[in-house]
DNA sequence: TTTCTGACTCGAA
DNA sequence: CTTCGAGCCAGAA
């Protein structure tokens, strides 16, 4: 029966994706896995992608999350495509083709980064 | 309660 | 090299 309560409060999932991306150093970028992996529960990149949907308004630089292929699949999602290309020039990333160019040199891996 | 979808990822053809 | 399919988790209808 009713088991889990729904919306007894915003799951800890989304504010520890949140705080993750938050976490991540201007100019760097990280991928959906990368952060689901981190939270461990990897698999659930989509969730990742789901909370990003949630952090408009937040100060969760969406921005800097873009898919493994380091393709700006989310760029639709903002209140303009263009705005996430901006952002990520504006730090020093170089987007091109709605790409990231040296994604694996701007890759910012949390469990890495964060020292696991 | 069940069912579906999704800003993903990886492996195989 | 490109393209396709299946897997995975969690929330929303």
């Amino acid at each position: 029966m009713m088991s889990k309560k729904s919306g007894d409060r915003k799951s800890n999932f989304f504010e520890d994706v949140y705080e993750v991306v938050r976490l991540i150093p201007k100019g760097r970028i990280t991928s959906y896995g990368a952060i689901a992996k981190f939270l461990g529960t990897a698999g659930s990149a989509r969730m990742v992608g789901w909370a990003m949907n949630q952090s408009h308004g937040l100060d969760v630089p969406a921005h800097r999350v873009v898919n493994r292929n380091g393709l700006l699949t989310g760029k639709h999602h903002f209140e303009d495509p263009k705005r996430m290309e901006e952002l990520l020039e504006s730090e020093g990333v170089v987007v091109i083709n709605d790409k990231v160019e040296n994604y694996e040199s701007v890759f910012w891996d949390p469990m890495i980064e964060l020292g696991m």
